[in-house]
DNA sequence: CGCTACATTGAATCGAGTCAACACGCGTGG
DNA sequence: CCACGCGTGTTGACTCGATTCAATGTAGCG
């Protein structure tokens, strides 16, 4: 595992950031403001309630993003990778962060500076505009969750969750622990279980150690939109 | 009833609206644009997959924003009252409605076309802040919903309901139709009945036909902090 | 007065959570 | 090389909250 800080210019996950809206020279200080950090696996970055202090960009890895009910039970609102930001929100309205941020794998991100982060936006039109619509996906997508919450039973979400993360992961692959599954899905691990179970059954998944891989995303897809 | 449409700049609405971030000059060339329009108690403001074409600002009245299911189920992610804007995510990311818009009572809003919308994003940065404010709100709100769902049982939600509510309609009674309450919530009627039954029972809210009023919002607060 | 829409209550059913036991893979240390 | 323990995954049985279906009650209005 690399451990010295890439730099912004030539960072895989230049393409897939909000900083390729960045001018060459915007690039250039961001770069030089910035401090590359490593998480291990398991790892908090920021813990809800918590109050930013900078913006994250993640440079590799794969991080989670979620709620914990004083029951001990954990709900995922997003899995974030390379690319992402993360923290955005909180530091934009000058809040707390609402949700806890962990790596699910090793994960490297780089650590911009709030000023920085403040200075981009206000000088550079195209990014703040690309920002907002960060926000409102971000917002469409907790406002889909929450119908599909309200309106689908655990198979139909189960379905609707593989093909997201299937989406989000760019393969037909998906390799998280059961519990997290079942977390982003909005049950508990059993209850998961089971239910990927019934569906490996029908031949529309199969389940390879703790890797799930999609055979017939047609059928997911049908079984997520019987409800809503 | 008033049909009259109502200036700006003497709106009563004003105050609540971001448009109270407007210059003169621009409160005046808003004024100049809109449209009022009146919506009885029911009728449809827009419709889920629509393409927006303006901005909606409540003058008056009531809103539901809503998505339903394919089983006719509904679940009400918000409720906006006079002052609040509707649509503006549809046309900051120049994307299809997601939600629905429904009066819940006679409702008066003003309808500022796109175009004076855009310019006035362009050219008033505090307005633009505001509403990147207002977005991260948005998404804030509905990722605590998908907490909540994810983890309150119905008791819980119920409480936690009728204190956003009454937040929302600034006292401490609430009159909406079962229905949409349950909606609002995230069940059905009858689940419904029997929560708020309940809290009756237990002296926490009274019910009187169909308003229902707040006597111990500490009780309520508890009741709702069970879990998360 | 009777109609319609909304509210309420009861009984039956079912999905999903909880609890408990067990299996499997993997790394450590004897 | 095997035994052990730990973390994770899996399965079964039980329980319960919440939905559904059906019936009845009540308010408001033409």
């Amino acid at each position: 595992m690399k451990l010295t800080t890439p730099d912004c210019q030539t960072c895989a996950a230049r393409g897939d950031s909000l900083f390729c809206l960045c001018t060459p020279s915007e690039t250039e200080n961001i770069n030089e403001h910035k401090i590359g950090n490593f998480y291990k696996k398991g790892q908090i970055i920021f813990h809800e309630n918590a109050h930013p202090v900078c913006l994250y960009c993640m440079s590799s890895g794969t991080v989670k993003l979620s709620k914990t009910s004083v029951g001990g039970r954990e709900q995922i609102l997003r899995i974030a990778h390379s690319g992402n930001f993360l923290g955005y929100r909180a530091l934009l309205t000058n809040t707390p962060y609402h949700f806890t941020a962990t790596a699910l794998e090793d994960t490297y991100l780089c650590v911009v500076p709030k000023s920085e982060f403040i200075n981009l936006l206000h000088n550079n039109a195209k990014f703040y505009e690309a920002l907002m619509a960060l926000v409102c996906k971000d917002a469409e997508e907790a406002e889909n969750k929450v119908a599909e919450l309200s309106f689908k039973p655990v198979r139909g979400r189960v379905a609707e969750a593989l093909l997201l993360l299937a989406t989000a992961y760019k393969s037909n692959e998906i390799s998280l622990p059961r519990e997290d599954l079942a977390s982003f899905v909005g049950t508990v691990k059993e209850t998961l279980i089971r239910s990927i179970g019934e569906l490996r059954d029908e031949k529309i998944i199969t389940i390879d150690k703790r890797k799930i891989k999609i055979i017939d995303a047609n059928k997911l897809a049908h079984i997520s939109n019987l409800y809503d």
